[in-house]
DNA sequence: CATTTAAACTGAGTTAAATTCATTATACGG
DNA sequence: CCGTATAATGAATTTAACTCAGTTTAAATG
């Protein structure tokens, strides 16, 4: 990176910084990590193979520039699809369409995110602030009282973004298009019985499978 | 691969190629893909770096017949690991253990197979083998009633692999050994209320949701 | 403006590792 | 044992990431 630019407008650096990541992403969605030479990116961004060296220190660290703008740019739109009124079912609903939408539509991105990650130790950041969206959705449902006390969120997080994204990818692999009922289901089985999944506690009460039981039998009456 | 060995017994070449197999797995895991290089292989299995190129065609090849014998080697396990005369959630529930267990030990291998998946179109039928799995687990419950005729078998294999392979990752971060809690909560929520999952039927009945609200009030009275 | 100077850029050259292939070794049928 | 097909070798080739000495650009200065 041009280390301390004080000449030259930041705006303009940022501007060439910017351009070459987009060129990057263009070519790596396409050609794939390995498959994408430095000097198309170079070509496609329009300056010599050099420069990208001048911004990026390697071709990983670029491609790291690609993945970690990507969620960013997706926290931001989560951010906004969001609608602070709603109650926390529906901001699930809400941040669980986003989310499948935009993985699939661009799925390519989201696959190069696995080959930044194993990189130096340390992992994205760009995508643990990400998923911190979903956090603050269930604690504030915690704190409104929408959901249980003991709920664990964090095992609740690897259920919902764990879920969507292999549902996306049996979406794709399927060349099927974005499926609301994937949301409609993993909220149901989420939130809809969000006790089930605080098994903490165990022993005292009535355990949750007893009770779903119970409520297979109601439905069963039905 | 060598074309059609006429001359030489296949057990031996067979061992040849375990043993390229065996360092390729070594070497990978260590160093991954990119670390890793086909002259460190060669040397590990104690052949010349040419002889690797008879066995595989190229490093992905190779990888990809790592991460193959893996998740082929993984099948066997499971379906050791399964009473045939378990219920429905306790096969469940043993193949959640041996799963989450198993990709937490063999992490690093599981990782690489982010790295050979996107070859040449065709995804690795291994892993599609070792899914199906879970998929009979789920026809058989549905042939002895142990679970609703509508269940979205499909649906359910994304939240359970997706949620055990998310968990893993993040019992990995933390540095935290197995965990059987995961799969508990993820059986509660899966199987203790698998009706909220069969979303498809939508308007006639009660929702699930509202069987659900109902449950939880019951709940909160206990 | 002309001049200075440091940042920004360039692309030919260097390097490392995957892949190839001419050559050599091995093992089996006759 | 010999001839031959298969298997193995590793030096040579190729490819693409990365470097760096030299060139261009543009801002500050007088």
């Amino acid at each position: 990176m041009p280390a301390t630019p004080r000449h030259t407008s930041r705006a303009r650096v940022e501007a060439k910084e910017s351009s070459i990541l987009d060129a990057a992403e263009r070519i790596f969605a396409q050609a794939g990590f390995d498959g994408a030479k430095v000097s198309d990116i170079a070509r496609a961004a329009s300056v010599a193979e050099g420069t990208v060296y001048l911004y990026y220190k390697n071709k990983q660290d670029l491609l790291a520039g690609v993945v970690g703008r990507f969620w960013t740019q997706l926290t931001q739109g989560a951010e906004a699809a969001i609608e602070s009124d709603a109650t926390t079912k529906e901001q699930l609903e809400q941040l669980g369409r986003y989310h499948l939408n935009s993985i699939l539509e661009q799925f390519e991105v989201v696959s190069l995110t696995y080959r930044a990650r194993p990189q130096q130790e340390q992992d994205l950041d760009q995508v643990r602030e990400y998923v911190r969206v979903f956090d603050r959705i269930m604690q504030r449902g915690v704190d409104r009282s929408e959901l249980p006390k003991g709920i664990p969120i964090g095992q609740l997080r690897d259920v919902f973004f764990g879920t969507l994204e292999f549902s996306a990818r049996t979406l794709k692999l399927r060349e099927r298009p974005y499926d609301h009922s994937v949301v409609t289901n993993l909220l149901a089985i989420m939130v809809g019985s969000s006790d089930a999944a605080s098994g903490a506690s165990k022993g005292k009460e009535p355990s949750n499978r007893e009770l779903m039981n119970t409520l297979k039998s109601i439905q069963k009456q039905l």
